[in-house]
DNA sequence: ATGAAAGCGCTAACAT
DNA sequence: ATGTTAGCGCTTTCAT
């Protein structure tokens, strides 16, 4: 193994200044650094990361902690923050708190402490508030994103007005019958479902429509989910001429739903979603566009600033909101004229 | 920060006692092992991975490489191997290597040797022969699933017998036009497009059907890259009255683009996938079902057995063969009396 | 079964 | 700008 004193006696300087003109850190003499570059580079050099985290502190290497891996959503996150990270030389150690096993205890309990990382990403993340004290306790930067969660630094697009852009779009089309596929009974993805749900009823009241409970149906943001959700709804007597799903994937799910009970969309059924998945704008779906890989880079900028700040960058705010779009393609249509509008 | 040396004093017994308590290596009676865990855990000790690492030798942790993050597959890999991980407490550090930038090529000079993980996972990596001999100076334990690599273990489906099956499921019912949607031009998934066109032609030689190149057409194994291929292979005027896509997203976009040319499925063609994606169900996708997460905690169930050998473990070949299952499901059915078979 | 002590390979004061 | 030196917090011989 080939170790920074081999660097040393090459290039004819000592340890701490390989240290120094590998690192960056501290001054060193241009000649002085371009010797010690050829050296390493010759020798095939690597530094050790865990010797370099334990006598330093730092380990380049952020946590991502996420509820599952299922959704396209995750991924994009994921990898806009892999690649935010590594421009840096960051690594990526994912933690998946999905699992039926023990894994979220023993995060909260053990690997937040490990000092593996020197900062977190949690992508919506649930958390309780005790859990919140822990990773407050680990002493490192703690991003989120999808929020706000009180107390740590969040990321979100504003979930609210983004479903009262989408569903008012229905109300607009003159659609008043309704239906929300909400996600699933919070076990993943928090406030999210909630929020969702808040801004199709805000939606709603504003077109002088009351919510209506009995319209809104758990999906579990998987395709089947929304699917079997749409099913519920399309076969009620008073059936809604609409329905918007928290998610793209349970959009297409409804919308195969509703191929099946021969209802034509957006003839007979309007139905948007939301995301932009890579597959809506292949099913033509009305949907609201978020932009995850970049909410992935920029919560892993808000990490950096905390982690190496430059007098130049101002303190981040407790919250930041990130942008969405309405898209609106041939999902959605006015309701049928013989609907119960 | 609460370290082994507080739990030595409290437990009344020495670093090294610790040490070998929380660590189970060595030699520590009943009674004292009982005190140190005790003592850790009343003081909130948790093991620096830094100092352990540096110390032992063993990080803990292992390296998953993808090529991308965009497709359900990769996604439910990791989460085998995450949850294969976690349970045996190793930590998961995800290197992408898709991205535009630089990423390959400082993975394979640097990162690979920073000796932040003890082995490395490659999945669906297209590794050259130089990057194979990278990774033998590693000199830390390698599998790939979706393989074989020469010179590396792996752990893969059959894919010419898989392909080879769900292409003769459309022989059998009597289609003799059969066209395929391939992975694109080998940028991630190596042998894998090549292999899945492989079975495609023997069970077409099979029937007695001289493989036609012009039926087959580059996807990329998105949604919307299938749907190109199938509107490409449709719109010939002898067009194929049956498609084979090399994945169930790749098979979703050409379902959707059949309809978008009026063409019933399975009446008017019939669609087979591969993967068994979440969604294909969904479709009444006719698939073959692999089994991405089992794969995930194969590989490290391997990786482990390399790491920390016990005597009871016979040594692992170098290829190891995953199950597949052809699912028929509502997507094939006879060609149409009047296709030109 | 337990303890003493020597590192693991690097970084960061401190000195010059 | 560079060198000297003392750790970082743990694991592991080697003794006992």
């Amino acid at each position: 193994m080939v170790g920074i004193e081999d660097v040393a006696r090459v290039a004819g300087v000592s340890s701490a200044t390989v240290s120094r003109a590998l690192s960056g850190r501290g001054a060193v003499s241009d000649a002085t650094r371009a010797r010690v570059h050829g050296a390493a580079r010759d020798l095939g050099y690597v530094v050790s990361s865990d010797a370099s985290s334990l006598a330093s502190g730092r380990s380049r290497a952020v946590g991502v902690i996420i509820p599952f891996l299922g959704s396209w959503f995750y991924g994009a996150v994921i990898e806009g923050a892999q690649s935010a990270l590594i421009a840096r030389g960051y690594d990526l150690t994912l933690y998946n708190l999905g699992g039926a096993g023990g894994e979220r205890r023993s995060f909260f309990e053990q690997l937040l402490f490990r000092k593996r990382v020197d900062a977190m990403l949690a992508v919506s993340l649930e958390v309780t508030p005790a859990e919140v004290r822990r990773m407050h306790q680990m002493g490192r930067p703690i991003v989120c994103v999808g929020g706000p969660i009180p107390g740590l630094h969040t990321l979100s697009v504003d979930d609210v007005a983004a479903s009262y852009a989408v569903t008012s779009h229905l109300t607009a089309l003159g659609h008043r019958r309704i239906g929300h596929i909400a996600g699933g009974p919070g076990e993943y993805d928090f406030h999210l479902p909630r929020n969702r749900r808040v801004g199709y009823e805000k939606a709603l009241r504003e077109a002088g429509v009351a919510p209506d409970r009995s319209l809104v149906e758990a999906g579990d943001f998987t395709g089947r989910g929304g699917h079997d959700a749409a099913l519920r709804l399309l076969t009620r007597p008073d059936r809604p001429t609409a329905i918007f799903a928290a998610s793209d994937e349970m959009a297409i799910g409804a919308i195969v739903a509703a191929r099946e009970l021969g209802l034509r969309v957006p003839e007979d059924l309007s139905v948007v979603g939301f995301d932009d998945h890579e597959m809506a704008a292949l099913f033509e779906l009305t949907t609201i566009a978020q932009y995850p890989s970049d909410q992935g880079r920029q919560a892993v900028e808000l990490i950096m600033a905390e982690l190496e700040p430059r007098r130049s960058e101002r303190d981040v705010e407790g919250n930041l909101t990130m942008p969405f779009d309405l898209v609106v393609r041939g999902s959605t249509a006015p309701p049928p004229p013989g609907g119960r509008a």
